[in-house]
DNA sequence: TTTCTAATTAGTGCTTTCGCTAATTAGAGT
DNA sequence: ACTCTAATTAGCGAAAGCACTAATTAGAAA
């Protein structure tokens, strides 16, 4: 896992999106689907990715999950595709 | 296109080996496909994605296909997983 | 033109991704 | 316990990704 699993979920529009949506500051799956036109079933699927990824990170308030950006991850990844490090 | 295919190509660990192989120098084909264990034809592919989102630039020379690395378009990909900013 | 080498394109099979609806889990409030 | 809301997991079908072998293109050299 570790970067291949960032690369992965940072191929899909709607994760990077979700990501842009958090730099904003954390919010709940519903709120952050709200931006989307697609189910919330399948919005939860991206955010797994996200989550699997360590981009971000969730937190439970009442009956609501909130996602925060794990920025130092994403900087992480930001960094190998500067030096083109590879993993492994 | 655009940003998409860029971040697609980069979801797959043999791109981005190759782009980190490509940052010393523009390498032919053949020789690029030597350090892997898979065939010709699968990393024609591969080097077709990359060439397809502007990451990589061809050359011939001779009978040979020479990839040389296009910074540019890398480091706008970088800058944009920095800064999280959206295509559309 | 024939032949050889370098590389790509075509076609196939298998696996993964992605979206949906339906069903399930989890917490809050009554 | 029941119910309501928030969100995830399960299951399914369509589409895309990836690796292989076989066939094709392109240039160099005889």
């Amino acid at each position: 896992m570790g970067i291949n699993a960032v690369f992965e979920a940072l191929s899909h529009p709607v994760r990077r999106k979700v990501l842009a949506l958090l730099k904003s500051g954390p919010k709940s799956a519903g709120e952050l689907a709200d931006h989307f036109e697609l189910s919330r079933p399948t919005l939860s699927v991206h955010f797994a990715k996200l989550k699997e990824a360590d981009l971000v990170a969730v937190e439970r308030q009442g009956t609501s999950l909130i996602y925060h950006l794990n920025t130092s991850v994403l900087e992480q990844a930001l960094a190998d595709v500067l030096s083109l490090r590879e993993e492994k």
